[in-house]
RNA sequence: GGGGUCGUAGUUCAGUUGGUUAGAACGCCAGCCUGUCACGUUGGAGGUCGCGGGUUCGAGCCCCGUCGGCCCCGCCA
């Protein structure tokens, strides 16, 4: 016996015709002298139906098939009655009238159920990992699975068309101790040596612009070692791409052009050709955020001038300390309830603030400044806000990283308590100019902010040497931006990249800055420092997230959702129980030994 | 490393102030059923209340510890 269809094509049209199906059983239906089941594959689900008088040996075996057993149908499809049809099913004004029935295999009991009404009754994820090919045959997940392999096919076929060859670096590579923690593999044959797999293919893709390729992308498997979070996983892909002799316009258009291509032919979604720009310093002002969801508003207010006379010592203090106050306005929410407040103030503690300040303005206008600045000055914060009557206020102050950091979480927060983002909406834009360094506090030291390949903005060269070379003006290496950019739809950062270094001078100064001697340089990125005395090109390009971009294709806040053999927040996969144990022998061979605890 | 939250039948959940034999739905097993598509219907089986300890005459419930799932902070050049 042959398939002639599948689960999912048979229509009207084909009404009469004599066809093979083969699938799983999705359901039985048992009405003693026949039997309806529900036969599903990747592509959808018909119902066949045995009947005892026309088909006794089908139908006899149709008694003993249960759930997820897997079988094969001959016969001949037939025309639903008008009041048997199903507006559910794709294949639902047709059913299939069995003659004979072939069980392929049978199945134990599933240890959860695949279809329940209401996805909200699901078993739960630990158990659906577990059983993970059983959870990949719920329709959904597959339709995931599906929409992330056309989401690479059309990023292909976008690179493609633009002239760019797909090129793959390898996954043994050579740890470079900067960034996130790496995932070591042991050498056998040297031993005592380790590789470290990728985090990205960062140098590699560069020095393919050092060996001329010009245009260079790779679906290219990443891995780091650090802790995961809903759209986060130690094993994840991301599209690489690099472009010689570009400036930052070119690169965006690629990213815009990219992006276009497979929100449309994958989700049908349009975006504007050419996204709105905004430099980070304008999103942290506005947005908290460096990457702001732009399906709302509810933009952070800066206060700190209105309360720069305070005499509210913690206020005060803060504002001479360099500090901000900021706030949001919910609207229509004056009436919410301590229970409301506390519970937001502990949402941004977590992000290091120390209160939330709160105004409502109901009938009489409350808050929980009041006694400390008094009522005309809690108007003048109002007016200054734009707040009126029926909305709340929501005042944090504090460090200026902290209050973007919590005051930003919160505007996100609030917007998804109040439903305030409208799911049919896709907002995007690129985020410019990123700060070259990040200040550590701990070690009082610079750290690169993108990656210590990241070429300053020609405007601050100056002030980087300057804060390299004078080191009483170190600091000023915290205002330096990078031609760094970041790529965010609806919230996620999609996509990021750089215009690179190309000078060995540059480059030298940048791992000045760092605080790299150029011996620890040579040691680390020697082999690059090399190439870059070879003639190379200016070039930059940008790394984009499959699984984020999938996450808004498929429309889920769970990375899970979009790979098909995910692993837990504790990095194991529950399904094949790793990481496991190895034999004695294998590590005798290496030359490890794994120190007990 | 830290915080929050959850853990009771195969699954999803309920379980009162600590008090008799821990319940429901779905699933499973056996029967009946000529048009279902969340089929209906009759009957049945199924429990180490995550694990360990403690308090108590008595613990699913209270306390301590521990393990696991999820979310968040730190971390993620």
């Amino acid at each position: 016996m042959e398939r002639t269809h599948t689960c999912g094509e048979l229509r009207q049209s084909h009404t009469g015709e004599q066809v093979v199906l083969m699938g799983w059983v999705a359901k039985k239906r048992d009405f003693g002298v026949f039997t309806f089941i529900d036969l599903r594959d990747r592509e959808g689900v018909t119902q066949v139906v045995v009947s005892e008088e026309t088909a006794a040996a089908a139908h006899a075996k149709a008694k003993n098939i249960r759930g997820e057993f897997v079988i094969a149908v001959k016969g001949e499809v037939v025309k639903r009655d008008e009041g048997a049809k199903n507006a559910k099913l794709s294949t639902g004004e047709i059913e299939v009238k069995v003659d004979e029935l072939l069980v392929l295999n049978d199945a134990a009991v599933p240890p959860f159920q695949l279809e329940v009404a209401g996805s909200e009754n699901l078993a739960s994820e630990d158990t659906r990992l577990k059983y993970r090919y059983l959870d990949l045959r719920r329709p959904a997940l597959q339709q995931n699975i599906i929409t992330r392999a056309k989401a690479v096919r059309a990023i292909r076929e976008y690179f493609d068309g633009r002239g760019f060859i797909e090129i793959e670096t390898p996954i043994l590579l050579k740890s470079t101790p900067e960034g996130a923690r790496d995932f070591i593999v042991p050498s056998r044959i040297h031993t005592g040596k380790f590789f470290a797999l990728p985090q990205s293919p960062q140098i590699l893709k560069q020095i393919t612009m050092i060996a001329g390729l010009d245009r260079y992308y790779q679906i290219a498997r990443c891995f780091r070692d650090e802790d995961l979070r809903a759209d986060r996983q130690p094993e994840f892909t991301q599209l690489d791409m690099e472009m010689s002799f570009v400036n930052r316009e070119q690169v965006y258009r690629e990213i815009e052009g990219m992006f276009n291509h497979v929100m449309r032919t994958v989700g049908g979604i349009e975006l504007p050709e050419t996204w709105p720009r905004m430099t980070y310093a304008e999103a942290m002002r506005r947005y908290g955020s460096d990457k702001p969801d732009l399906r709302f508003g509810m933009e952070l207010i800066d206060l700190s001038d209105d309360l720069s006379d305070t005499d509210f010592a913690p206020f005060a203090e803060i504002i001479a300390n360099g500090g901000e106050i900021n706030c949001i306005v919910v609207k229509g929410r004056a009436d919410y309830s301590r229970k409301q407040t506390d519970e937001l103030q502990e949402f941004v503690k977590r992000y290091g603030a120390g209160a939330l300040g709160w105004i409502k303005i109901g009938d009489e206008i409350t808050s929980s400044l009041l006694k400390a600045l008094g009522e005309e000055k809690i108007k003048q914060l109002i007016a200054a806000a734009e707040a009126e009557t029926g909305d709340a206020v929501l005042i944090v102050a504090g460090k200026k990283s902290v209050v973007a950091a919590s005051l930003g979480a919160l505007r996100q927060e609030v917007a998804r308590r109040e439903n305030l983002i409208d799911r049919s909406k896709y907002e995007c834009l690129i985020v410019t100019e990123f700060p070259m360094f990040e200040h550590d506090e701990e070690t009082d030291a610079y750290i690169a902010a993108h990656h210590p390949f990241t070429s300053p903005m020609d405007e601050d060269l100056e002030m980087f040497k300057t804060a390299v070379n004078d080191p009483s003006e170190h600091h000023l290496l915290g205002n330096v931006r990078a031609k760094a950019y970041d790529a965010v739809i609806n919230g996620y950062e999609c996509a990021g990249g750089s215009i690179r270094i190309h000078q060995k001078e540059i480059q030298a100064l940048n791992f000045k800055a760092l605080g790299l001697s150029p011996e620890k340089a040579r040691e680390r990125f020697g082999f690059f420092l090399d190439a870059l005395e070879y003639g190379t090109p200016p070039h930059g390009g940008f790394a984009a997230g499959i699984e984020r971009t999938c996450m808004i294709l498929c429309g889920t806040e769970n990375i899970r959702d979009v790979m098909a053999f995910p692993k837990t927040a504790s990095a194991q996969d529950l399904m094949m129980d790793s990481p496991g144990d190895v034999d004695a022998s294998q590590l005798d061979e290496l030359g490890i030994g794994v120190v007990g605890e």
